[in-house]
DNA sequence: TAAACTGTTGTGAGC
DNA sequence: AGCTCACAACAGTTT
């Protein structure tokens, strides 16, 4: 590409559009810097064609599109990724790729830090505009902060759309006037102040293609290892960023990354109009062996699925039930309550100091965890002894995916009901393993399920005893998961130790050797005492007082490092 | 104003 | 087996 050459006037006008930050528009009535005007639209999440604003902006406004992805090894790696999410991310861009190509398009994938990548890309290719979709994670709006002033310092005119919610945040809190709802019903007020979400978007019928003499000086002037082996530039393998591919091969896959499986997904289960209908979240249930939810929470994290185009997908879908003279669930518990939450929580995140924590977050209660990283490690790996966390916890590690149910009885588990440990290091292995972790919605649910915020009833606890219980009195569930403990009687399945040792010889499994003890010896006794310990600490907060300082209270380790 | 009510999704005893 | 009900007792909102 041509260099860039700014002239001073050219400064001026781009330093007072920065100022007149709402017309960014104004970039359009400028020179061309060469004959072809070439854009940069960057996918981070928004893994999609369809009810895409910010790639068809720069479709639209651009001769030269280069659609790029880049894979940060600070977030790709094992330790903090699982293999079955970020395989999940591999299929998704793949068949993002796949779908670009068939416009005549293709996706550019680079490696490293964005901070880094983004600015010689910017230069290499002769960018005049650059577009992506807002995102909120703290990893997310550093990159912003820092690749938008490298943008605007080179004169690359910048496009962000909020696309990502129903509405658009930036209007939301607008319209919120500094009162950001502190419940769900406040929330579903104002959301619905806000009118109805705007339609979906139609995915482009053709895009500017990418000319090879742009891959040639991508090729060129990137360092070797941002072009990925062979400087191919396309979708990495498993194993360039140290995941084993022997070991993944033999994980089954159950739910494949991509737009096109997601919207087959949301498309399935949206022609069951009286499913949908009577869809009650609280109804389904955490032990069916098949998932008796949509199981479309890691399409709409990924974006592989517009959040708005599934929200109009079931609005069609009720005012059919309705026809049929059916009765319409309503929120909290439908589907479009699903999504009101999820839309509440994505507000909470970007309003709420220290959202991800709990010192410093002005909504959070300050409870004095126990640190026991052995608790930790056997409630993360299935040792607990209470067969059905174990199995919970078996299918999260093996399927990377866990009913929504599931996930409070293990959370309840790991904080407040047994365990007592901090609820943050629960939210981190979560954000390991899903392959639907999503922060924003991750790390409020964790406060829910420890009574730190949003909840507040903490003498309400699951019993790992009777909850799975509830829904699969045989057991099917555990004995899924957890194999060893298959041939126990019903009797015994989810209290194994309680088996007299006969039983225990005759089902070939023998607690205390191949299967754990019980962590805690006897769970209503430790609920209660960690319920009194809840009540000193929402006493503490009552009277101003700080539980945190007065026991001496240090955060533990973080054990994973996410920058 | 203080009291009542509400809050997506509990447990366990007793019928 | 499946249902109702007492229990425990929080915060935020409404009356």
């Amino acid at each position: 590409g041509p260099p860039i050459t700014t002239t001073r006037l050219q400064l001026v006008f781009l330093v007072a559009s920065c100022l007149l930050a709402p017309f960014p528009r104004a970039f359009g009535a400028m020179p061309a810097k060469s004959s072809r005007r070439v854009a940069v639209h960057w996918f981070r999440k928004g893994q999609r064609l369809h009810d895409n604003p910010a790639l068809l902006a720069a479709a639209s406004q651009a001769d030269v599109l280069l659609p790029v992805y880049i894979m940060d090894p600070r977030l790709a790696n094992e330790a903090d990724m699982g293999v079955i999410r970020f395989r999940f991310l591999l299929q998704s861009l793949a068949a993002l790729r796949d779908a670009l190509r068939e416009k005549k398009s293709d996706l550019i994938v680079l490696r490293g830090r964005p901070e880094e990548v983004m600015e010689p890309l910017l230069r290499s290719v002769g960018a005049e505009l650059l577009t992506w979709e807002h995102a909120g994670e703290p990893y997310y709006v550093e990159c912003d902060r820092v690749v938008g002033k490298q943008a605007s310092k080179a004169g690359v005119e910048v496009d962000i759309h909020h696309t990502h919610t129903l509405h658009e945040q930036p209007m939301l809190i607008a319209k919120a006037k500094g009162n950001i709802p502190g419940t769900y019903k406040g929330f579903c007020k104002l959301f619905h102040s806000a009118g109805a979400p705007a339609e979906a978007l139609e995915e482009p019928s053709k895009l500017p293609a990418i000319t090879e003499e742009l891959k040639s000086a991508i090729r060129e002037e990137l360092d070797e290892n941002v072009c990925g082996p062979e400087r191919s530039l396309d979708v990495p393998s498993l194993g360039e960023f140290g995941y084993d591919e022997e070991k993944a091969a033999e994980i089954p896959v159950l739910f494949p990354g991509g737009e096109e499986e997601g919207l087959a997904r949301m498309v399935k289960h949206c022609a069951r109009t009286e499913w949908i209908a009577s869809f009650a979240k609280p109804d389904t249930k955490p032990t069916a062996l098949e998932p008796d939810t949509t199981v479309l929470s890691p399409y709409l994290m990924f974006g592989c699925v517009s959040v708005r185009r599934f929200w109009h997908a079931l609005q069609t879908t009720y005012d059919r039930a309705v026809s049929q003279g059916l009765k319409i669930n309503p929120p909290p518990t439908s589907l479009h309550g699903q999504l009101l939450f999820r839309e509440y929580f994505y507000l909470c995140s970007a309003t709420t100091p220290n959202y991800a924590q709990m010192v410093d977050n002005p909504a959070c209660v300050k409870i004095p965890w126990d640190d026991n990283e052995e608790f930790l490690k056997a409630w993360e790996e299935g040792r607990t002894g209470y067969p059905w966390i174990d199995a919970c916890m078996a299918q999260l590690r093996t399927e990377g995916w866990l009913h929504h149910l599931a996930r409070h009885a293990v959370a309840c588990f790991l904080t407040r009901g047994d365990l007592f440990q901090h609820w943050e290091r629960g939210a981190e292995v979560f954000e390991k393993y899903l392959i639907d972790a999503d922060w924003a919605i991750n790390r409020a649910n964790w406060q829910w399920l420890s009574a730190s915020n949003f909840f507040h009833q903490y003498f309400r606890v699951y019993s790992p005893l009777t909850f799975g219980k509830k829904t699969d009195s045989h057991g099917a569930f555990v004995r899924k998961y957890l194999p060893q403990l298959r041939e126990y009687p019903d009797k015994y399945i989810f209290e194994p130790w309680n088996a007299p040792t006969k039983v225990q010889e005759k089902a070939g499994c023998i607690i205390g050797r191949d299967y754990p003890e019980p962590i805690v010896d006897d769970h209503r006794e430790v609920s209660k005492t960690n319920m009194a310990r809840m009540k000193e600490a929402y006493a503490a907060r009552k009277s101003g007082r700080d539980i945190l300082s007065e026991t001496n209270w240090q955060p533990p380790a973080k054990r994973r490092r996410v920058e």
